[in-house]
DNA sequence: TCAGCGCATGTTTTT
DNA sequence: CATGCGCTGA
């Protein structure tokens, strides 16, 4: 019991009452920042120490691997060694791993591949050609969709009943034949793997049996984002006897576009009764201004258990909002701000932008880029998801794997090497018409010389030369493995051929693919294949980063990667209609819902001040559009708020490197220009002091050069226009 | 066979 | 705006 008084002695009655609670099943609806990550963590410190449990037995699940890394190292601080036999990890990576142990009893190839969501939608696409569909009727996105949303309800292709409706055959013909093809490849996608390993389980009674004795303890983190197969998933392996605790809260539930089911907690109370409920309102993030808006935001949705977060802290600052003439501006704002943050103290850090689609990240980082403040973008295009990444990966993945016909169609005939449409065509019909993969189906065109044979040769060095890569990788260390099939491929040697910028970096990457495989440390099977586990994670992680922390940087993140995440200073960019709530979820009350959600999500992220802002007009595929500020702003009470601009005066911030092509008219117009109030150091929102009036704020900036004025608030609560060439303004914060 | 060009189009979030 | 597609000429 010693244990337990450092375990217990910093919780709260209702963390420790979930922290300490008996073996069983127990739903925790933790809100957010009530110290959710924490209980968990807790919780199996105190299982370990209370019931002499082996980490041998515990199970814990997270959603990204960016929480289940949190999660480890928690653990690992709390028990004050490494997590031994524990499986802690997403819910595809733990059942990668149950694949990769039992892949003959899941029907699979010992050397089955990923394949990402990229690679999936240049399958689906490709059949779609073969099957000779309309694709203006089902676009390649639509049936990626679809199969993947059939997968994540557990549903096969042969499940699912037609009901005479033609446009249902269609798509599940297409499923079957991106089944058989799979098959064929022995490539798992996403969703696949859960499925799969449910189908494992649900078919091999011994080795289900095996996983419930062990997983005695299992615990799982944002049980609201599980989907109908996950959920199955955790109903078949868990007993009677196993204990279960699983931390919600519907209020952050903001995957239901890829099948997450809410309900999923209510069925938990249902279907494991009986379940110790335990709730978590208590905050321990956000100041009570957030908080209070936060709650007002959230209080606008219908479908809630409901629940009211609170605070002992302070009510802290106001929330600012601020409403930029363009995207281009509300870039400059942010960074304004940011770097008044970093002169007040606050490391770059404790700083992150966060935003609805990773699209606006572009913009928000030239303004970095250009303001030479260091930054970091999580999501987006991700490392392994690079074209020239994927090409390496796809050598490897074919020398290994000869069936990969992804990996095949990517690279066969890049770097171009005579393989041409009219040979792919032909070596697809082979494979179709005699159900083979595309490399069988090529060795048969070669040995029945169904192609000319300037084509057959050109197929046949291109088959030696992975055979080569395949060859002399067994002797290799995964470093040299990845340089090995870069030369042998001639793939580095095209890119540096290549000129330009573009290329450059694309050169610098495939030195970085190289030096990551020779940091890859294989943490759960060390007797496994390294190069398989690295291909794996390529797939499964894209490149989190989770290492290289070297640099203090402002974060950059989609507000659905943010989840789960906390930092005291927070932006919440390009609060506008149409973008967010996005419009492909407005017009539905249950995604504008889930919309709702991700805002409060976003705000109860920050600890200690929040930020919003909006652009009036937003540069979007090539057309400037005006916004209209988004209906969520309206929704949180306006004495949480303090406006920086007031929305009467909206003037044209107008600077020449940005306006390139409206440099005529802007000699004519009577512009602003407050950018180039940079020299001394003014600009909106800056703090300054005057001899007479004291502190105060600028709120605007009105004409030119030497006739400019400004318009500063005062601490008196006074706002004055004056004329900034006549009056002396010092920089006050 | 392949590079280059013009045209059309779609348009979110992640493992 | 960015990507993919089809057409053309070498």
């Amino acid at each position: 019991m010693r244990t337990d008084d450092a375990l217990t002695a910093a919780l709260n009655p209702a963390q420790l009452e979930a922290v300490t609670a008996p073996l069983g099943k127990m739903l925790v609806l933790a809100g957010a920042g009530s110290g959710k990550t924490r209980v968990l963590a807790h919780r199996i410190a105190y299982v370990l120490a209370e019931y002499q449990a082996s980490p041998y037995s515990i199970l814990a699940v997270t959603f990204t691997n960016k929480a289940a890394g949190e999660m480890r190292t928690r653990i690992e601080a709390l028990l004050g060694h490494s997590i031994g036999g524990m499986w802690v990890g997403t819910f595809h990576g733990l059942a990668h791993r149950l694949l990769r142990s039992h892949w003959r009893e899941a029907k699979l190839n010992e050397h089955f591949q990923i394949l990402d969501s990229d690679d999936q939608q240049r399958l689906v696409r490709r059949l779609l050609k073969e099957l000779g569909l309309d694709e203006s009727k089902f676009t390649p996105n639509q049936v990626q969709w679809y199969i993947n949303a059939r997968k994540d309800e557990g549903l096969r292709a042969a499940h699912i009943e037609d009901n005479g409706n033609v446009v249902d055959r269609s798509l599940i013909k297409i499923y079957r034949a991106y089944e058989e093809t799979c098959e064929r490849s022995s490539l798992v996608d996403f969703a696949e793997l859960l499925l799969r390993s449910h189908e494992l389980w649900l078919s091999n009674a011994d080795l289900l049996k095996h996983y419930q004795e062990r997983f005695k303890h299992i615990l799982i983190d944002e049980f609201q984002d599980t989907n109908t197969i996950q959920y199955a998933w955790i109903s078949l392996l868990t007993r009677n006897d196993t204990n279960l605790m699983v931390v919600g809260d519907d209020d952050q539930s903001i995957y239901g576009w890829r099948g997450a089911k809410i309900e999923n907690i209510h069925q938990f109370e249902r279907d494991f009764k009986p379940v110790q409920l335990i709730r978590l309102e208590q905050n321990y993030r956000s100041t009570n201004v957030i908080l209070e808006a936060a709650n007002a935001l959230i209080r606008h949705n219908d479908t809630r258990l409901g629940k009211n977060l609170w605070t002992e802290g302070k009510p802290g600052e106001l929330i600012t909002l601020y409403s930029a003439y363009n995207e281009r501006d509300e870039a400059h704002y942010l960074i304004e701000c940011i770097r008044e943050r970093v002169s007040k103290g606050y490391a770059r850090r404790d700083i992150a932008i966060l935003y609805r689609s990773n699209a606006q990240s572009r913009v928000l980082e030239e303004a970095l880029l250009q303001a030479a403040i260091p930054y970091r973008v999580y999501g987006g295009m991700r490392f392994f998801e690079r074209a020239e990444i994927k090409n390496a990966l796809a050598y490897l993945r074919l020398a290994v794997n000869h069936d990969d016909d992804p990996a095949f169609e990517r690279i066969v005939n890049f770097p171009t090497r005579g393989i041409g449409d009219r040979s792919l065509i032909t070596l697809r019909e082979v494979a179709r018409e005699r159900q083979l993969s595309l490399w069988e189906a090529a060795k048969k065109v070669i040995s029945e010389t169904l192609l000319s044979p300037r084509a057959c040769s050109a197929i046949e060095a291109f088959m030696q030369l992975i055979d080569r890569i395949t060859i002399g990788l067994y002797e290799l260390t995964l470093a040299e493995q990845v340089e090995h099939a870069l030369t042998v491929s001639s793939l580095l040697s095209f890119y540096q051929q290549e000129r330009g910028e573009e290329a450059r970096g694309r050169v610098e990457n495939l030195d970085e693919l190289v030096s990551a495989a020779g940091q890859f440390q294989v943490e759960d099977n060390p007797q496994g294949d390294p190069l398989m586990a690295f291909l794996a994670t390529a797939a499964l992680e894209a490149g989190e980063r989770q290492g290289e922390e070297g640099q203090d940087c402002v974060q950059l993140m989609t507000l659905h990667s943010a989840k789960g995440l906390e930092f005291p200073i927070v932006f919440l960019a390009g609060l506008e209609e149409g973008l967010f709530p996005h419009f492909m979820s407005a017009t539905d009350p249950y995604r504008l819902e889930e919309e709702r959600r991700l805002c409060y999500v976003g705000m109860t992220r920050a600890k200690e001040h929040l930020c919003l802002s909006f652009a009036e007009s937003r540069r979007s595929r090539g057309a400037e559009t005006m916004q209209r500020p988004s209906r969520f702003i309206q929704e949180i009470p306006s004495s949480c708020l303090q406006e920086i601009r007031p929305r009467a005066n909206i003037m044209r911030p107008v600077n020449q490197s940005y306006y390139k092509s409206e440099a005529k008219q802007q000699q004519r117009l009577p512009t602003v220009d407050f950018y180039s109030n940079e020299q001394q150091d003014l600009h909106i929102g800056q703090g300054v002091k005057h001899k007479t009036f004291g502190r105060g704020t600028i709120l605007n900036f009105e004409g030119n050069g030497s006739h400019a004025r400004v318009q500063v608030r005062f601490e008196s609560g006074e706002t004055k226009w004056l004329v900034a060439s006549f009056v002396e303004l010092e920089v006050s914060f």
